[in-house]
DNA sequence: GCTTGCGGTATTTTT
DNA sequence: TACCGCAAGC
C-alpha cells in the first residue's frame, strides 16, 4: 500500500483520476507536456501494484519501439521488478507475432518474409510490366501509397470504389507479394485483423489473455489498428487510450483523428479525463503554440495551462537564406551550450533541410546527431547482407533471392532471372526453388553461376545450424564476396565496411538476447532509425515527425516558410493544412525553456530557389509572445527595411479575428489573403511552386518550379490547356490568380 | 549480359 | 542536388 500511496502522491488530480480508473474504456486526452507517459506508466504500475491485474494480462501498445522500451523500463522502475508475460511493443510487432504464431490460419506460408518499401516498389514495377501498364497515369510511388492506404483502411482490392486501374494493380500486387512469399508492412495489421475476424477461437483466446489494453498516441491509430483493438476488447474493453488530437501527424499513413475524436461514440460507456496542465514549457512558448493550434477546427476546444512558470519570449528570426538561417541557429546553439541547456534540438519539416545546419555545426565543432539521416538499415551494403540472411531463414524468399543473387555481380542478369521466373510460374515453385532446377532455357554460363550461388547458400545454411549468428554473418560477408567489394581506403568504402561490421555486432547482440535468426530478421524489419539512442550533449537534428514525444530545453523550429512548413504540394487540402499546423504545434511544444522560430527570405530546396514568404503559422502566434531578432545587418541588400518586416509580423496579425475560439474560421482565408499583392516581375521571392497564374495566351496554370533569381527568374508553369512551359516572368505578362 | 555514363526527374513525413 | 532509369560500349 505504501508503494501505491507514494505512486499517487506524485500525480496531480487529473492524472490521478486517469491512473486510478477502474474497469471499462478510458480516454485520456493528454495535451502536450501534460504527463502523458507518466499517466500511462503509473497506470500500469497502479493496476499491478493494487493487485487488480496480473502482468501477463497487460497489452501496452506504442507506435515506436523506443517508446515501448521506455515504457517498459519506467514501469519496471516503478514496480521495482521486471514486467513478465504481457506485451509491451508496437502494433506492428504485436501483429507480426500473431501472424508468426498462426501463419496457416492467416493464409500465409509457414515461413514468410517482410517486404520493405523498396521491395514493394520493385514488385509493383514488375506488376506494371506484366499488366503492361504505363506509369504515366499512376506513378509507382503513388500506387504504392494508395495500396498502403487501402490496406490501412481495411479495404480489399475488390472493394475499391470505381477505380479499376488501382483495383487491378492492387490485386496483382497482392498476388505477386504472396508468390514471393512475403507480406508488406501494412499486411501485418490487415492480416491480423482478418485472422481474428475469421478465427473466433484465436480471437477469444487472445481477448481473454490480454484483458487490459493500454494504447499510447491513440490519435495516430488507423482503421486497422482501431479494429484490432475492437476485436480484442469488444464493446466494453478495459482499454486505456491516451492521446492528443493536436498531435496527430500521421494522416498520410492512414491515421484517423476520428478515432480519438469519436472515441466515446465507439465506446459509449467510456470515461474521459483531460490532462490540461502543462509542466514542460514556459508561458510564452505555450502561448505561441496555443495561438497556432487554436486555428485548427477538427479538435476539442481545450486549453493548456502553463505550470512551468514564466520565461523568455519566443525568438523569431527571418534570415536572408538558408545559410544565414543556419548561422543564426548555430550561434544560438553555442549560446545555449554556454548557458548549459539540457538538450538542444533543430527541428525541420523535411530531412533534406538538415544539410546547412550540419555544415555550420561541423565548422564550429559542435557535436550533433542527425536523426533519420543516413539510415543504417537502408544502406545497400546492409540490405545486401540481410538478403542473404533472409534466404537462410526462408529459402523461398523471392525478393531476397533476387537481391542476393545479383550482389556481388555473378553474371546473372535480368534475362536469366526472367527465364527462372517463367519456370517458377510454370512449375508452381518459388523463384529460388525454380532457379535450383536450372531451367534449360538458361545459358550454360548462367547455370554455372546459379550452381555456384546455391553451393554458397548451402554452405552458409550448414554454418547457420552450427555457429553463432555473429559467425554466420561474418562468414556470409567473406564467402559471398560482399566484404571484398569494399576494400579500398576511400571514405565511401570505409563507411561500408564499417556498416558491415556493425551488422555483425547487431547479430551478436541479438543472439545474446536469445533471438534466433528469424527473430533477428523480424526485429530488423520492425526497427527504425528513431530507435537509436540519443547522446545527451549532442545537438539533435531531426524532422518534426521524429521529434514527437521528445523534449528539449532549447528548440529551433526552422524553415518556417510558406510552402515549406505548411508544406504544400499539388492537391493539398484544408485537412492537410491542419495537419501541418499540428506539426508546427508538436515542434513548438518540444521546447521547455527557449524556442526559436526561423524562416528565410529565399531558400534553395533541391537546387531550386523557393518561396520567400514567412509561414502563415508565424502570423498565428500571438505577437506579445514574440521577440523578433531579424537584424538589419543580416539582411540581403535588396531586402525591405527591418521596420516594415517587423510590421509584417506584428501588423499582419492585427486584423485577425479577436475570437480565440477555434470557431473563428476566418483563419485559413486569413493566411491566404495576407499574401502580398501580385508578385512583381523580377522579385524572385514572390513566385513559388503551387502558385496559380494566368497568362494572356496560355490561360491559367500552376507554377511547378522556380529557377534562378532576380531578373533571371524562370518559371516552369503547367498550363491547363497547353501543358508545360518555361517562362521568364520579367517578360511574360503573368498574373497570379 | 554487365558495366559505365548521361540526362532527366524528383522528395514529406515512417511503423 | 542526388538519384534513378535508360542507352551505348565491353
Amino acid at each position: 500500500m505504501d508503494r501505491i500511496g507514494s505512486l499517487l502522491s506524485r500525480l496531480d488530480e487529473d492524472q490521478r483520476r486517469a491512473v486510478t480508473h477502474g474497469e471499462g474504456p478510458l480516454l485520456v486526452v493528454a495535451g502536450a507536456g501534460s504527463g502523458k507517459t507518466r499517466v500511462l506508466t503509473y497506470r500500469i504500475a497502479w493496476l499491478l501494484a493494487a493487485g487488480r491485474v496480473r502482468s501477463h494480462q497487460i497489452m501496452a501498445v506504442t507506435f515506436t519501439n523506443k517508446a515501448a522500451h521506455e515504457m517498459r523500463e519506467r514501469v519496471e522502475a516503478l514496480l521495482g521488478q521486471p514486467l513478465c508475460g504481457g506485451f509491451v511493443g508496437t502494433f506492428h510487432r504485436f501483429a507480426l507475432q500473431l501472424l508468426r504464431r498462426h501463419p496457416r490460419e492467416a493464409g500465409l506460408p509457414e515461413r514468410f518474409s517482410i517486404a520493405d518499401e523498396d521491395e514493394q516498389r520493385k514488385l509493383l514495377e514488375s506488376v506494371y510490366k506484366r499488366l503492361s501498364l504505363s506509369t504515366e497515369r499512376l506513378p509507382v510511388r503513388q500506387a504504392r501509397s494508395r495500396i498502403s492506404a487501402a490496406k490501412n483502411a481495411l479495404q480489399a482490392p475488390g472493394a475499391w470504389p470505381g477505380i479499376p486501374l488501382l483495383a487491378d494493380l492492387y490485386a496483382a500486387y497482392e498476388e505477386a507479394l504472396r508468390a514471393a512469399g512475403a507480406v508488406d508492412f501494412d499486411d501485418m495489421l490487415l492480416l491480423s485483423v482478418r485472422l481474428l475476424e475469421q478465427h473466433e477461437d484465436i480471437r477469444k483466446a487472445l481477448a481473454s489473455r490480454f484483458s487490459w489494453m493500454l494504447v499510447d498516441e491513440y490519435q495516430d491509430t488507423n482503421a486497422a489498428q482501431a479494429q484490432l483493438l475492437w476485436l480484442l476488447g469488444g464493446r466494453h474493453p478495459n482499454l486505456t487510450a491516451v492521446g492528443d488530437e493536436d498531435q496527430s501527424i500521421y494522416r498520410w499513413r492512414g491515421a484517423d483523428v476520428a478515432n480519438i475524436l469519436d472515441f466515446r461514440h465507439t465506446y459509449p460507456d467510456a470515461s474521459e479525463v483531460i490532462l490540461g496542465r502543462n509542466y514542460r514549457s514556459v508561458e510564452p512558448i505555450l502561448a505561441a503554440a496555443a495561438g497556432g493550434i487554436g486555428c485548427n477546427r477538427r479538435r476539442r476546444a481545450k486549453h493548456l495551462t502553463s505550470h512551468a512558470g514564466p520565461g523568455d519570449l519566443v525568438i523569431v528570426f527571418q534570415a536572408a537564406d538558408e545559410i544565414d538561417e543556419a548561422r543564426f541557429v548555430a550561434e544560438g546553439i553555442e549560446q545555449a551550450r554556454r548557458d548549459g541547456a539540457a538538450g538542444i534540438a533543430v527541428l525541420y519539416r523535411t530531412n533534406a533541410q538538415s544539410r546547412p545546419f550540419e555544415a555550420e555545426l561541423v565548422r564550429r565543432a559542435v557535436p550533433y546527431r542527425v536523426v533519420g539521416g543516413a539510415r543504417f538499415w537502408e544502406r545497400a551494403e546492409v540490405k545486401d547482407a540481410l538478403a542473404y540472411l533472409r534466404l537462410l531463414a526462408n529459402p523461398h524468399d523471392a525478393l531476397a533471392f533476387r537481391r542476393a543473387v545479383g550482389v556481388p555481380s555473378r553474371g546473372i542478369g535480368a534475362v536469366a532471372l526472367e527465364h527462372v521466373e517463367e519456370a517458377a510460374l510454370a512449375s508452381g515453385l518459388s523463384l529460388p526453388a525454380a532457379a535450383r532446377t536450372l531451367p534449360p532455357t538458361l545459358t550454360s554460363r548462367a547455370r554455372l553461376s546459379f550452381q555456384g550461388f546455391f553451393a554458397l547458400l548451402d554452405e552458409l545454411v550448414l554454418i547457420a545450424t552450427q555457429a553463432t549468428p555473429e559467425k554466420v554473418v561474418r562468414e556470409l560477408l567473406e564467402r559471398s564476396g560482399l566484404a571484398a567489394q569494399y576494400v579500398s581506403s576511400d571514405e565511401e568504402d570505409r563507411v561500408r565496411r564499417d556498416n558491415q561490421d556493425q551488422l555483425v555486432a547487431a547479430a551478436a547482440e541479438a543472439a545474446e538476447r536469445g533471438l534466433d535468426l528469424s527473430g533477428f530478421l523480424d526485429e530488423v524489419a520492425l526497427l527504425t532509425d528513431a530507435d537509436a539512442r540519443v547522446s545527451p550533449d549532442a545537438v539533435q537534428l531531426s524532422t518534426l515527425h521524429a521529434a514527437k514525444g521528445l523534449e528539449f530545453d532549447t528548440v529551433f523550429l526552422v524553415g518556417m516558410d510558406d510552402g515549406l512548413l505548411p508544406l504544400r504540394r499539388e492537391g493539398s487540402d484544408a485537412d492537410d493544412e491542419e495537419e501541418e499546423r499540428r506539426l508546427a504545434y508538436v515542434g513548438m511544444t518540444r521546447a521547455r525553456r527557449r524556442l526559436h522560430l526561423t524562416c528565410a527570405r529565399q531558400r534553395r530546396v533541391n537546387g531550386q530557389l523557393l518561396g520567400g514568404r514567412p509561414s502563415p503559422f508565424l502570423f498565428e502566434v500571438p505577437p506579445e509572445a514574440l521577440d523578433d531578432r531579424s537584424s538589419p545587418l543580416r539582411r540581403s541588400p535588396d531586402a525591405e527595411p527591418a521596420s516594415s518586416r517587423r510590421r509584417a509580423y506584428r501588423g499582419r496579425s492585427e486584423p485577425r479575428s479577436p475570437l480565440p475560439s477555434p470557431l473563428s474560421s476566418g483563419r485559413e482565408g486569413d493566411s491566404r489573403s495576407s499574401q502580398p499583392g501580385p508578385p512583381r516581375p523580377g522579385s524572385a521571392s514572390a513566385w513559388r511552386p503551387g502558385l496559380k497564374v494566368r497568362h494572356p495566351t496560355f490561360g491559367t496554370g500552376v507554377v511547378l518550379q522556380v529557377q534562378g533569381g532576380g531578373a533571371q527568374t524562370r518559371l516552369v508553369v503547367y498550363f491547363d490547356r497547353f501543358g508545360r512551359k518555361t517562362l521568364i516572368p520579367a517578360l511574360a505578362n503573368l498574373q497570379p490568380v
